[in-house]
DNA sequence: TTAAAATGATAGTAAAACTATCATAATAAA
DNA sequence: TTTATTATGATAGTTTTACTATCATTTTAA
């Protein structure tokens, strides 16, 4: 019985694989253990202790691996987070593929949007080695340092921001569809992702920035803010 | 003549004196010839290297002065980013003030808002040791470094984002002002501000996510773009 | 069984982020 | 003007971070 309930669950853990960018990685770090155990507890301790605080050493000896075999597999620890960063994309995407997929109103594509990715750590689809909920705490609290580097267009060339393209660019046609006089889908949209990310970090550490309160379910109030302002600027 | 001139010309720049928080420096950098040049000579340098890539050993020889001297102005690099934002954040309370001084109407004050943070660059009262349009460009590509770290809490107790909170307080009075039933003043207030920064970065960097180019004048779209949506949203 | 690939162990370098100490220059008070 | 005080400079050092090189051992796949 056990046996079976184990089996079915790795079955499903392996089937969700993203394709990401090769060149965020020396080394698929997906297909092996040490790799997933990178990532594992790279989203434990960052979520922890913050980037800065985060360094190979640590996470090596966290591990009991070593500082070389991490080297292995990332160049170094900020193309570790664009690789977390771009699987989060990815994963959102993949939720509200499938959350929308037999919706037809793009009104509604849109709410379901907009729930997949402020409450996207909820509804836990579960790849085991990753976190989503502390993975969704490190976009809201490092995310932005993926892209605010001297290196952004460099980067950018490589190709290194296209999942968060695309999803803008998914995002967009729904907001287009909603309303196609509408000027400006794609800042409306990315700003749907930064305004979450910012209003939640606001407030649990900034709260005289923001009108949502943590004491409330922060999580619901922002979407219902999000959905308000979708709702006045698409009409 | 010239000694006229330049006369005034000081008495001006020294008229303008940001008062911040204690606690961002350890001795008042404002005061003195060496405080001004590391200002001046790190607003430079942040907005040519970058944040990461900006040092106070590079800055010492830059300005003909010492790592050791320039570390009796401030603990740290990092604190030295949060006066220089807290600058900034003053100045633009500043320029506002003195914009609406005999506006009443809200939403003409609203207006005149967002040009003072978006454009505050181009209409520059002119501090002498501080390149106010360069500063813009470091707020919006390091700003958030300033309070994305892991000591946020304890900074913000020791109240190093007093400036912030107090020019989103008046923003979100004015909003109040316009329509006293939105719900959401404070966070209209800061969203304003983070994406204008956000979607000029994009403009400039990651030109997909965002409907502002930066082919055309990529300041007064973004204006139009925040007054269309202030508009929107207030009705 | 054996070759190849993955990981570990050890050691080292260069730069960043400071700190301590003493010397000298500028300024303000007596 | 002398003297005390404060500001700045010069030099040298420590610790931590971010890496790189080399060789040994273990695991896996042919």
């Amino acid at each position: 019985m056990i046996d079976i309930v184990v089996n079915l669950y790795c079955i499903m853990s392996i089937e969700i694989k993203m394709s990401l960018n090769e060149g965020l990685y020396l080394k698929e770090p997906q297909d092996s253990k040490l790799g997933r155990n990178i990532i594992k507890h790279s989203i434990l301790m960052i979520d922890e202790f913050g980037f800065e605080c985060f360094n190979f050493k640590k996470l090596a000896q966290e591990i009991n691996s070593t500082e070389t075999s991490i080297y292995r597999y990332f160049e170094n620890k900020h193309l570790l987070l664009l690789f977390l960063v771009n699987w989060y994309w990815e994963w959102v995407s993949y939720l509200i593929k499938i959350n929308t997929m037999n919706v037809d109103a793009p009104k509604k594509r849109l709410q379901i949007i907009i729930h997949s990715f402020v409450a996207a750590s909820k509804d836990n689809p579960g790849v085991v080695y990753v976190n989503e909920s502390k993975l969704h705490n490190i976009v809201i609290s490092e995310g932005m340092k993926a892209y605010h580097t001297k290196e952004v267009d460099e980067e950018n060339s490589k190709g290194f921001f296209k999942s968060y393209k695309t999803l803008a660019k998914s995002v967009s046609n729904v907001i287009s569809e909603i309303n196609p006089k509408f000027k400006y889908p794609f800042a409306l949209a990315t700003n749907l992702f930064e305004m979450s990310n910012n209003q939640i970090y606001f407030a649990k550490h900034l709260p005289k920035l923001t009108d949502i309160s943590i004491e409330k379910d922060e999580i619901s109030e922002v979407e219902d803010m999000l959905n308000y302002f979708v709702e006045k600027l698409l009409v």
